[in-house]
DNA sequence: TGCTGGTGGATTTTT
DNA sequence: TCCACCAGCA
């Protein structure tokens, strides 16, 4: 018996197939990663491939890391020397041989959001871009549009004629790469274009790695972009072993680029192209398919498939609608505690939710109730200040043109350093065309930097002391030296004693995760680097810090669930204007509103054995209560695979209620209001509101609705209204300046 | 130069 | 609710 008597008849089909493309069009949990370790396997010892020649593409490095572990169990040697990594750590490896080609240095550091939207600042002062009317924000994602469509500067300039607001884009595009040459960085979606840029324009180099990776597989191949799609067809140009596995309904990332035609035009843009379905899901029970697709089936322009399993019906999907958010976390935290006393595991649980700011009520109620989470996703462990700032001085060593990092940390720990100084060594740098730091070595090139000159030099010094220390001690010691010669930990504890003791921790964690990096170099015989590090360090995402061994229940958005599966999952906020959230909502696309649905898809079919989805009546968001309905896409899933629980059954709201019902509702108060409405009503009355409950008001932002409750709050008067489209809101009179029509 | 407090704006999702 | 920005003062 062999490896391959396993799989079913379309796998195997699938892990034979090893020549010319190949699209796999895998559903949820139909056992992809098991194709593609087994094909793996089975070009090694079957077709005698040598492991040198093949890449593995996959979204994060968590999976990458499980693919290898898992090939390794498969063919026992040889895995280590695949290449088994995400696009983004694939083009960064290939930059950092070859990009000097390009004209930038090998050292080039790489720029996170934050980094983008410093270096975007400083690009809208320069060019003399007001901010308040083209938003950093906003610049940024139009340029990283053009980057995944990959349209240079050049490029979005002659497309913009005619177009005031697209001109203007491009020129702050065309600034932006100016800055970021300047600072040799790049940003995220450079790596790959660069990458893309590099192989088109230097035949030698396409040449080398058409070569080396004969053997080509993508996963999650639905949400790749234009660039990604390039950079794979550029690659699989000469021997065309191309194998992409996805899912067009588990496609989430449009939002950044990703583009549903690579999965849907796979067959015209490679002609002989072999299509495989996996259409058994092994990992779900039959309820939990059926609801899902059920689901799914309201998007209309979706490859046609069926999913099925011959799994049992397992347990109903439990449905409970709570009166306030806080309820909802009660109740899931008690479920999990009630599935441990039974003999279940914590981490055999998984809440999953919309937007990150969800998390925190779970957080509060876990940690009053002494029960092991993880919540994965939020603020990046790298994003975090003190991080940063110990990160920008390693920058400042590693890459001297990062101004970026040497401006951040010029005056971090506090050396007296103000604006004004700065800007002045940036003006001078400015108008001499050099760097910043290389202005601060030549101050005497200056002019009016007086007073500050001792302390420029001093910090100069300190700096060019780093380098030589760099240059002969390991990573860790001169981290511990960074530490110690700034006195930033010092300074920590000096300050405010609230936070400084978790920042120390981060500190402290950031410095064994140095000696990890400096252990896996020893691992791999490689020499640990400090932009080794950087690297990784920039490249990481959340999810790949969570580890499987560990239990405790898991806390993440339904991006960070896509590929993973759980026991037991939770969908929690399912309500209208949450998820889905209100911009899909109100779009006139109705591409967002199935994006939704397809992230719906993908949190159902993450459940093994149980799935509970929840809402709540009212929640507070940003400050402010929200009373929303429940999700529309809960009334997608057939009434008899879900079951409502005893003791929640009478307060489910049925899907009945709508503006018209509600409003019937109101004019029902009216009718019998009591002393207290009545004087509610003379009382705003006074206040000289030209509005009571039951009129229709308008909206400047939430368009038109019906009043359903004005009551007294302090100084102010707190209106309830039914929005014809944004659901009911709750706000003070004063701000809400409603109208009414 | 640096701190403080007030104000206004904002949030979807992330390699 | 939280964060970034700005004005005003030490």
């Amino acid at each position: 018996m062999s490896i391959y008597d396993t799989l079913n008849e379309q796998q195997r089909e699938a892990v034979f197939h090893t020549d010319g493309p190949l699209l796999i069009l895998a559903g949820a949990g139909s056992g992809k990663t098991r194709v593609l370790t087994h094909r793996i396997a089975y070009l090694i010892e079957e077709k005698g491939v040598n492991p040198w020649n093949i890449l593995a593409i996959t979204f994060t490095n968590k999976a990458a890391g499980e693919m290898r572990e898992r090939v390794d169990n498969l063919v026992g040697f040889g895995s280590e020397s695949i290449w088994v990594s995400t696009f983004h750590s694939t083009c960064v490896r290939i930059l950092r041989r070859h990009i000097d080609r390009l004209g930038y240095d090998n050292n080039f550091t790489i720029y996170d959001a934050d980094d983008q939207k410093t270096l975007m600042k400083d690009v809208c002062r320069l060019i003399d871009i007001d901010t308040k009317v083209y938003k950093e924000r906003n610049l940024l994602s139009a340029i990283s549009s053009a980057k995944d469509e990959l349209i240079t500067p050049a490029e979005y300039e002659l497309n913009a004629a005619g177009d005031y607001g697209k001109q203007k884009i491009a020129k702050v595009y065309l600034e932006y790469e100016k800055q970021l040459r300047a600072n040799n960085a790049l940003d995220f979606d450079d790596l790959l274009v660069k990458t893309v840029q590099l192989l088109q324009t230097q035949p030698d180099v396409l040449e080398y790695y058409q070569e080396r990776f004969r053997y080509i597989m993508v996963d999650e191949y639905q949400d790749t972009n234009t660039v990604q799609f390039k950079f794979v067809s550029l690659l699989a140009g000469k021997y065309k072993n191309l194998c992409v596995v996805g899912d067009d309904d588990q496609s989430i990332y449009k939002f950044r680029g990703a583009n549903i035609k690579n999965i849907l035009n796979f067959e015209q843009e490679f002609h002989d192209a072999k299509v495989i379905k996996l259409e058994q899901n092994y990992r779900s029970t039959s309820n939990i398919l059926n609801a899902a697709n059920a689901v799914i089936s309201n998007n209309v322009g979706r490859k046609d498939k069926s999913l099925w399993t011959d799994n049992g019906e397992g347990e109903k999907i439990q449905f409970r609608q709570f009166d306030t958010a806080y309820d909802e976390a009660d109740f899931i935290a008690e479920d999990i505690r009630k599935h441990v006393k039974d003999g279940a595991a914590y981490n055999e649980h998984a809440i999953l939710y919309r937007t990150n700011a969800q998390s925190r009520l779970f957080e509060e109620r876990f940690v009053a109730g002494n029960i092991p989470y993880k919540i994965v996703g939020g603020i990046n462990f790298y994003a975090r200040r003190e991080i940063k700032d110990l990160l920008a001085y390693l920058k400042t060593i590693d890459n001297g043109k990062d101004d970026l990092a040497v401006r951040r940390i010029i005056n971090v720990p506090k050396r007296g350093i103000g604006l004004t100084t700065i800007n002045r060594v940036q003006e001078s740098a400015l108008e001499r065309e050099i760097g910043f730091y290389e202005a601060l070595q030549g101050l005497d090139l200056i002019p009016n930097i007086g007073r500050s000159a001792g302390k420029l030099d001093s910090f100069v010094a300190l700096m060019e002391y780093f380098k030589g220390f760099a240059a002969k001690e390991t990573l860790s010691d001169l981290m511990k030296e960074i530490i110690e010669k700034t006195g930033y930990v010092e300074n920590l504890e000096a300050e405010d004693k609230e936070d400084a003791q978790s920042r120390i921790e981060n500190i402290e964690e950031l410095q064994s995760k140095i000696a990890a990096y400096e252990e896996s170099c020893a691992d791999m015989d490689e020499k640990p680097t400090l932009s080794g590090f950087l690297e990784e360090v920039a490249l990481v995402a959340d999810i790949d810090s969570l580890d499987e061994e560990q239990d405790y229940v898991i806390l993440m958005t339904l991006h960070s669930a896509k590929g993973l599966e759980f026991p037991h999952v939770y969908l929690a906020g399912m309500e209208d204007g949450l998820f889905p959230s209100y911009m899909t909502i109100t779009s006139d696309d109705n591409e967002d509103l199935e994006e939704e649905r397809r992230l719906c898809y993908v949190g159902i079919t993450r459940a093994e054995k149980d799935l509970t989805v929840s809402c709540a009546r009212r929640r507070m968001i940003r400050g402010e209560t929200q009373y929303n309905k429940m999700s529309r896409f809960l009334k997608e899933i057939p009434t008899e695979l879900m079951e409502t629980g005893a003791a929640f059954e009478e307060e489910v709201e049925m899907p009945t209620q709508n503006a018209y019902f509600q409003a019937k509702q109101v004019f029902k108060q009216k009718a019998f209001s009591t002393g207290k409405t009545a004087k509610q009503f003379t009382v705003t009355k006074e206040k000289g509101l030209d509005y009571t409950i039951g009129d229709r008001v308008k909206h400047m932002k939430f368009g038109e609705g019906l009043v359903t409750d004005i009551t007294e709050g302090g100084r102010d008067y707190e209106v309830t209204v039914q929005f014809d489209t944004a659901g009911v809101k709750k706000m003070f009179a004063s701000f809400a300046r409603l109208q009414k029509v």
